[in-house]
DNA sequence: GCCAACGTTGGC
DNA sequence: GCCAACGTTGGC
């Protein structure tokens, strides 16, 4: 089964890539997803398969670094606390609604990739960060998206063009 | 802080 | 099952 590519978006004040580096074994698991669409792409994630670590909410947006799956959705504990702020009174132990992976970071990026750089690139009009109206959490992406934020991420940290 | 674009909820 | 109201996301 060929490696799948995702994009996860994280706003960097509650939890940042530096954040997941600085987790034992630098891995984390990625609570608090409460939208079906993004949670179902949860289900599908492969360990192994890479991530795009992407700051939401920050000025200016990026892609900050690349992590991987390091286990497989597993039920999301926090929907049955009552006591943080992901409760969800739906969920019980034998249907608990909700589902997260552990990543482990890979790599932080050389330097930043941000939205509007990956808005003017136009081998990526695709990717759906870029769409408007877009605000899926968990996004697929594509082998060759993928390879083309490392790409940029390296013409960035050269100081350089393109 | 604004607001467009969604997703979810709940009355009917 | 429709759809208006409401809440959230997230760029700007």
């Amino acid at each position: 089964m060929p490696r799948k590519y995702w994009l996860m978006k994280s706003e960097p004040e509650a939890f940042s890539f530096d954040d997941l580096l600085a987790c034992p074994n630098q891995t984390d698991h990625w609570d608090g997803i409460r939208n079906y669409q993004a949670r179902n792409h949860m289900m599908t994630m492969k360990k192994g398969d890479r991530i795009l670590f992407y700051h939401s909410s920050t000025i200016p947006p990026h892609a900050a670094g690349v992590a991987e799956v390091a286990r497989e959705a597993y039920p999301d504990h926090t929907a049955l606390d009552p006591k943080s702020k992901y409760h969800d009174p739906k969920a019980t132990p034998e249907n608990p609604r909700w589902q997260m992976v552990d990543v482990r970071a890979v790599e932080k990026l050389p330097a930043p990739v941000t939205l509007a750089e990956i808005k003017a690139n136009e081998k990526l009009r695709e990717m759906l960060v870029v769409q408007r109206g877009q605000r899926l959490s968990i996004q697929p992406v594509t082998a060759a998206e993928f390879k083309e934020v490392l790409r940029m991420a390296k013409v960035n940290a050269r100081g350089g063009g393109d």
